[in-house]
DNA sequence: ACTTAAACTGAGGCATCCTCGATATAGTCT
DNA sequence: AGACTATATCGAGGATGCCTCAGTTTAAGT
């Protein structure tokens, strides 16, 4: 139990890993998450191995390229707990988290997946989101916005559903998705 | 142009062509969409090359699948443009669309690409489908029951999306999202 | 310089995709 | 029956991707 110590990382191993993540980022905005990663290993200029040594399995891939990304939500979610209408807020926070799970085409399944997934690293970025979700929703059904019936659940399956709709259509349809479903959400409250 | 007058398909043919039908329900059902060929042609007990010879590539496969389904669909679809209030068949008609394009897991991306994609089997399908959502849409607006901005694209965003969302999470939940969407297309009209 | 843990390499086993020339056979004609 | 031929089937093989691991290289501490 004593804290192994770990040495810092070699400077060779440190670029291999930036230019992978690089690579793999530009890969999946093009091709979508299962872009090959033999082709992101080569246009890293690095062999297959070391991908593999470095992200063991996809997952860890798309949850390092996320990481940055996720810190930039949180934060957005954080601000959003007393700013604005309760109900606005939500509403913002939905989009927010759609626009983020459709950066990669492909994304949303996966995260829909990890949620359950427990261990992977996207789990607890899951949670995250989750806890800051339910803090809006509670907001907003205290505040009376929120229909009574609507449960956390149907909040993320919309964002998900949007998300997907989002890597299949214009982002615009995604869009309005999201805000007739708000609409249906929040209405018929009083 | 003189109709070449093919001759009926002969009997080992029409035999393979059925065995594998059924063996890729089998495997769509359990695997997905992108279940292996390979696999199906094995548990057809034939050739991969036959598999190749009756269905060019997996589309023709799924489309061919789909085909009587389809029929069942559609016919719900003329049935539900003269019955029930003009909102309700638009709901119950979301709903049967959903159920159909999330028979087999990832049939709602082919589904959603198919319609853009001219020339494939599913191509005509979707066409006739978009056909039957028009006039029920029509329907319902014209007896005021839609909001005014919701458009023909906006409903089939949502199906798409819920069938999507039915791959991924309980059924229960798919339908929870169409229910609240549709609140939402419908409510504010009067 | 020397040492060594850390990191890299890439061949190789396995799965899948899809094509195409060689081979088999159902159905027909005499 | 036997032979003919359009139709079908077969399955090896090239291409690509996944992932592992034994062997080799190298950064960095002494």
């Amino acid at each position: 139990m004593s804290e192994p110590r770990r040495r810092a990382p070699r400077a060779d191993a440190r670029r291999n890993y930036e230019r992978l993540l690089a690579e793999a980022d530009a890969a999946f905005r093009q091709e979508g998450t299962d872009a090959s990663l033999e082709g992101v290993a080569r246009r890293a200029g690095v062999a297959i191995g070391t991908l593999y040594g470095h992200f063991p399995h996809r997952r860890a891939l798309v949850g390092a390229l996320l990481r940055d990304r996720n810190q930039a939500l949180f934060a957005r979610g954080e601000e959003l707990q007393s700013g604005s209408t309760a109900a606005a807020a939500l509403t913002q926070w939905v989009h927010a988290v759609v626009e983020h799970a459709a950066a990669y085409q492909g994304l949303a399944a996966i995260l829909a997946a990890g949620l359950d997934d427990e261990g992977s690293e996207l789990h607890a970025s899951c949670l995250r989101m989750a806890d800051i979700s339910d803090r809006l929703i509670a907001r907003a059904r205290a505040a009376g916005a929120l229909r009574q019936d609507v449960t956390s659940a149907d909040v993320h399956a919309l964002m998900n559903a949007a998300a997907w709709t989002r890597e299949h259509m214009p982002a615009e349809q995604a869009d309005r998705l999201v805000k007739l479903t708000m609409d249906g959400m929040l209405s018929s409250a009083t």
